[in-house]
DNA sequence: TTAGGGTTAG
């Protein structure tokens, strides 16, 4: 392109700065800028123009700017390039300089002041120019109806269409697609199908981006046949018109319409791929969610730049987003790094909360980290001038409790401000049995059960630790208060997927259609375990019953059922991923420890707390939970 | 013969 300007002209150079503008490329621009400087065609105001329009558009407006502040001479078209720029980068500050200094004020300037002011939500001063603007043309009014459709004033939208159609101004696609999104969202089919009539009228209806804005108006209000007959109908379609039609279906609850569309896609960019995917989701067809999503990834597709730019968009993280990450990083036993991120959102000016600090005590309770669970906690009112509310000073009595110093936790309960709440005694509970302080967990226990008697796992709780005392009686006088008050215990449910299907058990369950092989495999875990070392621990089971019928029972548990289906209807390298309803117990934690081990397989339980990580015979919560 | 309006797919 470049070369000897031998047959270079100042009419040949505008062309070839404007290509460079069409193609968006900076590069070729200022190589051709350099050019035209040094074969002295620097100073035309045509090739000026177009240079300023060149840098606006690659939306450099400080090379913009320059050639712009050297023009000796300066007429409409280099004010309204420069203060398109500056609209373009959403520059107010100098848009509105520009648009003050002007000599005289034209009606693409004021559209241009229209455009700015809808994407900066100032709707009342878009109006206002509008309403003052002596000429108003096409472009105007569909400034104008884009500025209400981006702040979501769709009715008034459609309103002023109307108006501008009464007004006999002419009407193009590019309105047209502005007032179709308005209806896709108001749901107005109505509306939309007096458009469409309108738009085969004045004959622009084979645009397609107009054709694809209607597929998606139409599915949008659920009129899928309309949609549907436009999609075959239309003589040319592009990869955003069957992309649109697929999503329609699936927006319309048609999955099966929209895979045969899938399959049948001439080529499939990855919008298809994650629109398919996530209508599968959305139809609860998670076997098929999953195996489409494998399939995406074996044929190479990865997200694009797009799918980058909406995602990484959050360029502050929020107090919200560190929370998120400090809770997340304690519950999956990575300790230590959420106290590190709880520092680094300090360091970054985020101004922690009073969830923030669940999230840190919480912290420090999975690890038993009393001494910083304790700073944190004084810090709260000293340094952060946050009121610990009960959940904070529950959060601090299960910590004192969990690492056995029931004595300080019960004091704290004594010294709160507030009344406690069921759950911090309950904390307080939960440690008496761990540490198996038997009288003190006895005398909280029957205050608990008194307090909130419809509890049932205050009254289990209360009944395991008079049973780890051997007092049978005291076991039974619980159970006839529970069935007195008709509590029932909820019963311990573990849940696992396989192929896409949950399968839930619950304790002691036979009901699962596999049981036979899953009878098998508990029997080879039993003797793969008893050789590893295992030894069961029989404190768990609360019945009167002799200690081969407690291991037994034992092995019956929800969570031993579900890891040995999955040992069977899983396979490595994917870890076999379990959710419980209740805490999980010593015993199947121990259990799930050896199987790991024995058996070379990594398995995540998420229990009522936190998640456990098991891998090679030990476990990410190192036994404190 | 340079300057202004749009959106549609995840």
């Amino acid at each position: 392109m470049l070369g000897k300007n031998g047959d270079r002209d100042n009419y040949t150079y505008p062309i070839l700065v404007q290509a460079c503008a069409i193609r968006a490329s900076e590069f070729e621009g200022k190589q051709m800028h350099n050019h035209i400087l040094k074969f002295g065609f620097g100073l035309d105001v045509y090739v000026q123009n177009t240079l300023i329009n060149m840098y606006s558009v690659c939306e450099n407006m400080r090379d913009a700017r320059n050639v712009f502040d050297e023009m000796p001479v300066l007429d409409s078209v280099a004010w309204n390039s420069i203060l398109a720029g500056y609209v373009r980068v959403g520059d107010v500050e100098q848009a509105k300089c520009i648009f003050g200094r002007m000599p005289e004020r034209n009606t693409i300037a004021s559209n241009s002041m229209i455009v700015l002011f809808g994407k900066r939500g100032c709707v009342g001063e878009a109006w206002r120019l509008f309403q003052e603007l002596p000429q108003k043309d096409m472009v105007s009014w569909s400034a104008l109806i884009s500025c209400l459709e981006k702040n979501e004033m769709y009715e008034e939208a459609l309103a002023v269409f109307v108006k501008m159609f009464a007004n006999g101004i002419m009407v193009d696609e590019v309105v047209v697609v502005s007032v179709l999104s308005a209806c896709a969202t108001l749901s107005a089919a109505h509306t939309g199908k007096l458009i469409h009539g309108l738009v085969v009228k004045i004959g622009i209806e084979s645009y397609v981006n107009l054709q694809n804005a209607f597929i998606h108006m139409y599915s949008s209000c659920g009129e899928i046949m309309a949609a549907h007959k436009l999609f075959n109908e239309a003589f040319n379609l592009d990869q955003i018109s069957w992309n649109s039609m697929i999503s329609g279906y699936l927006k319309c609850g048609l999955v099966e319409p929209a895979k045969t569309l899938f399959d049948s896609m001439p080529e499939k960019d990855v919008v298809s791929w994650s629109a398919m995917i996530s209508g599968y989701a959305q139809h609860d067809r998670f076997s098929e969610t999953l195996a489409l999503f494998q399939e995406m990834q074996l044929c190479g597709i990865r997200p694009d730049e797009t799918t980058l730019r909406f995602s990484r968009r959050r360029q502050k993280k929020g107090v919200s987003t560190w929370n998120a990450l400090i809770l997340g990083l304690a519950m999956n036993g990575l300790v230590e790094k959420s106290l590190e991120m709880f520092s680094e959102m300090k360091t970054c000016g985020v101004t922690p909360n009073e969830i923030t600090f669940m999230g840190v005590i919480g912290a420090c309770r999975h690890m038993g980290l009393v001494d910083e669970g304790r700073r944190h906690f004084d810090s709260m009112m000293q340094e952060h001038k946050i009121e610990p509310n009960v959940k904070h000073y529950g959060c601090m009595v299960d910590l004192l409790g969990r690492a056995g110093m029931l004595k300080e936790a019960e004091d704290l309960i004594e010294s709160m401000p507030m009344t406690p709440d069921v759950a911090t005694w309950g904390a307080l509970l939960g440690a008496c049995k761990k540490h198996g302080d038997h009288d003190r967990g006895e005398r909280i226990g029957r205050k608990l059960i008194e307090l909130d008697p419809n509890h049932d796992g205050f009254h289990v709780l209360l009944s395991n630790i008079v049973a780890s005392k051997g007092d049978w009686n005291g076991v039974h006088e619980i159970r006839g208060i529970m069935m007195q008050h008709g509590v029932i215990k909820t019963p311990g449910c573990s849940m696992i997927e396989a192929d896409g299907v949950v399968h839930e058990f619950l304790a002691g369950d036979k009901k699962h259609p596999r049981m036979k092989e899953i009878e098998v495999m508990l029997d080879e875990m039993a003797q793969k375990l008893k050789m590893e070392g295992y030894a069961p621990d029989t404190n768990e089971v609360s019945f009167d019953i002799d200690e081969e019928e407690k291991e037994t029972a034992l092995f019956r548990h929800s969570e031993k059922l579900a890891i040995a289906f999955g040992l069977i209807a899983t396979s490595p390298p994917s870890p076999i991923r379990i959710i419980k309803n209740l805490r999980i117990c010593n015993d199947c934690h121990m259990a799930a420890k050896f199987v790991s081990k024995a058996f070379g397989r990594d398995i995540v339980l998420r229990d009522r707390h936190r998640f456990h990580h098991f891998k090679q015979g030990s476990c990410s919560c190192n036994d404190y939970w």
